[in-house]
DNA sequence: CGTAAGTTTGATGTAGGTCAACGGCCGTGG
DNA sequence: CCACGGCCGTTGACCTACATCAAACTTACG
């Protein structure tokens, strides 16, 4: 019933390799390679983004990728790890508008003005793939399906933000807080990886910020579902007990 | 100190045209240019565009544009008057996400899964363009100007829903309320139309809708505002008597 | 081992939601 | 042309979900 207290992760694999390998995988052993960009694209042509994908060493906790108004040059894909982008107000409060989990990819909002709104950190030891945007296009020229693809993948983040507008807009803390969790679940399994156990990346200062709450706020929920026996909450690491119950609570308001 | 009536609208003057004409007016003389697609592309390369772009006939309030679930085939540019989309939860609630006004472009949405995920509606007498996005494609793959702008287009879209996802996180009624205007404000600047004297083409709980509050809230906020004399509110018109307080606190809490 | 940062838990406050009544506007029909 | 009815917007009284404030506790780290 113990979650084990370090997760088999794509993090902690690529740990163990040798540094020198950590960072020189190709797109065409990629295990994100499906979530990433090369879906629906042959080997040949896999050889090509490889000529220009930067697969760049380990960052740390709390390095940044980039930072609001830095010149837009790249977007990247989550090898491993994870990362959270945010904006300042006026005020200089933080507010958190994504996380990011391997085989998913981030810097578009850099694209309108060329110029990142976002920062975007790593929450923990993580890789990326730095995609340079020039080149990105100049081979959706090449090839049709690469060029299809980006569009859908930009797309998908508009989705991802419409669904967390209607999310901030129309519910309650427990329900945002299943919602997050759930979408976490989904997300790992996607990745292959076990959609029950979950270990959160991130502080719940940085939760609540994204859910539009205050950390206390997400605190008594966690508490309230693990009481109400949906989840088992260790710090970061999440077990959840009942997914059906937590997705009857994420979408309607009773109980 | 009235506000006019019946204000020019694009709309207002395009109902003054010949029916015949209305929707026959090609995109060189289409005075949204800039704003919309051709932006950076000369006399032939527009020309092109009409090719394909159709301009519709004008569209009564509440007719669908599309339908959630729809198949994704187009994207469409409001040649006058306004739109909302929306979705609708699992309760049946709906959930504005988006005001769509003269020069702007809906049905990103459709992108990514190739259907609609917002129904789009007109708020009053409007004209769209079709703009088919398999047509679009091909008209970038030949000019790529046209492909960049689209590709700005797209994340253009990506910045708002953060914007939005920002106001709706970490913000009150009244800043919630405040932005909305300036927004608007700021976008019928664009066209050219005055700043101060806004025509709210959605009613009260669509406006609550779309900013998480309920309507209640908005019309206390807005009589709040008035008392204030920072606007002047008549039904869905209103007129900002001091957009300088007005930004100061859309930004800070203070007072 | 001591300090700081993150998390939890409790007590209290409040912004905004809910419920209810009313009023103005507009369309329809007599 | 006026009367009626329905819809939207406003206003008021009340209430609750969440924020705020405060303090103990736990973990991470020099």
């Amino acid at each position: 019933m113990d979650i084990q207290t370090q997760p088999i992760t794509v993090q902690y694999i690529v740990k163990q390799l040798p540094s020198h390998l950590t960072h020189s995988i190709s797109c065409q052993d990629c295990r994100m390679g499906n979530l990433c960009l090369p879906l629906a694209v042959d080997e040949s042509e896999r050889h090509k983004l490889d000529q220009f994908i930067q697969h760049k060493k380990p960052l740390q906790p709390r390095d940044k990728v980039f930072q609001s108004g830095d010149a837009f040059t790249s977007i990247y894909a989550v090898r491993s790890g994870s990362f959270k982008s945010f904006c300042l107000d006026s005020e200089g409060r933080e507010q958190v508008t994504g996380f990011y989990l391997p085989g998913e990819i981030f810097g578009w909002d850099g694209l309108a003005d060329d110029q990142y709104q976002n920062t975007t950190i790593a929450l923990e030891t993580s890789s990326v793939c730095e995609i340079p945007y020039e080149k990105l296009e100049q081979l959706g020229n090449a090839i049709p399906a690469i060029k299809k693809h980006v569009m859908k993948l930009i797309s998908r983040e508009i989705n991802a933000d419409q669904k967390l507008i209607t999310l901030l807009a129309g519910h309650s803390a427990q329900q945002k807080v299943a919602s997050l969790l759930l979408s976490f679940s989904d997300r790992l399994a996607q990745q292959k990886r076990s959609p029950t156990r979950l270990w959160l990346p991130m502080s719940r200062s940085e939760i609540s910020s994204y859910l539009g709450l205050t950390v206390e706020t997400v605190s008594r929920v966690l508490g309230a579902l693990q009481k109400k026996n949906l989840l088992n909450v260790n710090r970061k690491e999440i077990e959840i007990l009942d997914k059906q119950a937590l997705q009857t609570l994420a979408a309607s308001a009773d109980e």
